[in-house]
DNA sequence: GATGAATGAGCGTTCATTCAT
DNA sequence: AATGAATGAACGCTCATTCAT
């Protein structure tokens, strides 16, 4: 696995980034404060201005790489789909029964994250955050029919189309494969939003996570 | 029911709105036209500059009536859910059997939406459309606990109540009533989304709508 | 002095009111409240909107008083030094030698304010902390030759007379009367204030107040 | 003294500006065209909007300078006090006396101001009147505290400080050095303000000129 | 006389972006 | 390639004020 890790590499797709940020220091810088501050500040108060103060350059450097910071929002929910998907496979790829493969792909989806240097300079605890609170809103947007059509959201679309094979593979006369395969990845997130701002709107807490609700209803309905 | 629709008056959490704008001709423009223009502009593009526009008027007027554009997003939010509350408790006032009522709770929430002059003066089906690609905008903010504490989320959380309790009624000993219940709120949004914008994305098409997929659901879940 | 106090009845030049205030409760009110008003938001953040507020009525009827917030400070600076010539005038009044008259004269100016509900409905004590912190702002402005001309400093002007004559009575050959008398008027209050802000701009402290320094600089400059 | 002259460079403390405005053209144009404006205005109805329109720019370039106008007069008034303390360290170095030196800085404080290019770009006449009519806005408002803790009130103060060690060699047994000091200067600016808008309330006319008042009243009170 | 609704004007500020170096 | 300076456009909001009741 070793080998398959130090093979691992993001295929973020064209036209999220202008320069590839991996390709230089101060793109990585980017991405690695970046984070930070998205994290720190939330997604909607974050500007380029404030993270060329934080990495010690000027916001016209930025632009470099990335077009607006909606592209690097992009970048990073690419990344992180990109990241599952690594996960999905690996993992799955050993199991031979069909729902035993769904169900860890349920797992591999709800599971906390934990950091792990092997994979990156930067930190996908917070990553995940972002995810949770502000990956919406990289295509609650005017432009997603033409981003869509450039395809900026390729990344989850293929975690999509996986989980939703798993499922088909699981249970070929089900009906909806392709809105449980999406109600289980943006219905995660939300269950984990709901956690941490409306408790009561969700069954899980830290004993119960997501991952329990959706391999129950993944068991009843694909059984 | 006629009796009961004419006395239907939404009930908008106090905080939402500086001055009840059901209260003046002006209050009434402001949502009817506000409607219009952020469907038609995005709520990202829609200004309280735009709107003074095309109700002929300041945007100052505006100010006496919502604090900024996300009061607005919030007071049509809670409108919605408040609308949806009036039609689960009339519609499953009458059945009896307990998953028959979650069925139909579940209709109430998937359906399609139709303009009924006796319910409003603006276009509820607009104010749909805005709920599927705005309505996350209206907590997806960093004043979110903040305004949760306020009681502004309250429309929601009292529909998601409801449900929930119908769910637990059909199924006392199902373990995640509250993730099902807001699984099908949020969820049921989502999938329109998706269908508008990614159909990839969901099993739901012209003929087959989130209810479909729901109603298998909740059938499997509970049963 | 009974007599005298209830004649006591403070002469605001014409001009500064368009309603004197104290014809109505309305008016008393917006003085009352006014002066707390001012008092804790400062004058540049204090408007006509919080007071009418804070009175329970809208900000429309104090234009029926004050043509605009400066009016009501050239109000409460108008009654402020009326109080302060009466107290001089009452206090002087009985003494004989010429200097002594001037040192009284600065007892009254520097001394602390107590509250007395035989003067006033409101908060003097408050009203000299606005004195202090806000009264510069009564004349620092494009318009002061303008409102000079129509008299709106007169009870300033009274003040100042008095204190020039007296000062001129203890030492008829003393060139520079109305310097000092105007260098006692305004130094005093902006004593108090670097005592607040500046603490290392003033020898005045809790033990020795403006008095002292004053009380000091007339015997030494009038001897 | 020329060579002197030629390191005059006035140190502005920092957290004044975000960017020195002598690093650059467009920085020294709006010191220039700043002090031409303010003057014109007054400072209440002078915006950078204006003073943007003034130098052919866009407002917007000045806040890489100045955060907003109340930092602009702040730097004013920073170089104006700093300006004072050089011509004060510069005259009275010489002078062996103490008492000279105490009627030396009250000269240098009091003199009418005149042009000369060989300090600086800009009018420094105008910016004398500026510090008469305007100068105390520079702290009368609720960021005084805060402002005073971040330093940028220490022109001024180093300007106070030395007269108060002065008038302290002078008489070492006056009790109140630093308030006299503080009246020199506070009291002076206000001299000629009462000069050209309420000419009663100073002893001061084109011949006699606030420095007659305070030799005088030194001299008395030191003595 | 007092009030409530409505408004116009403009302020201070920020952002995303471009251009020249 | 990276940077610094500069900018245009617009946003959100508030204020003082007027008008009709």
């Amino acid at each position: 696995m070793d080998q398959l890790l130090s093979s691992f590499r993001v295929n973020v797709p064209q036209g999220v980034f202008i320069k590839d940020p991996e390709t230089s220091d101060l793109g990585k810088k980017i991405i690695e404060k970046g984070i930070l501050l998205i994290h720190e500040l939330g997604f909607d108060a974050f500007t380029f201005k404030k993270l060329g103060g934080a990495i010690g350059s000027n916001e016209s450097s930025i632009y470099r790489y990335f077009e607006n910071k909606h592209k690097l929002l992009l970048y990073l929910t690419s990344w992180y789909w990109a990241w599952i998907e690594y996960q999905l496979v690996m993992e799955t790829h050993a199991i031979n029964n069909a729902l035993d493969k769904v169900l860890k792909a349920v797992q591999v989806v709800t599971r906390e994250v934990e950091n792990d240097t092997n994979y990156t300079h930067f930190n996908i605890v917070l990553l995940h955050k972002i995810m949770i609170e502000e990956s919406s809103k990289s295509f609650l947007n005017r432009a997603v029919d033409e981003e869509n059509e450039l395809g900026l959201f390729i990344s989850y679309k293929r975690v999509h189309e996986r989980i939703k094979n798993l499922i088909q593979a699981a249970n070929p006369s089900y009906e909806f494969p392709a809105s449980l395969a999406s109600s289980l990845l943006t219905g995660t997130l939300k269950q984990f939003y709901f956690k941490n701002h409306f408790p009561s709107l969700t069954s899980c807490s830290d004993q119960v996570c997501p991952g329990d609700f959706y391999i129950h209803l993944i068991h009843k309905t694909l059984a």
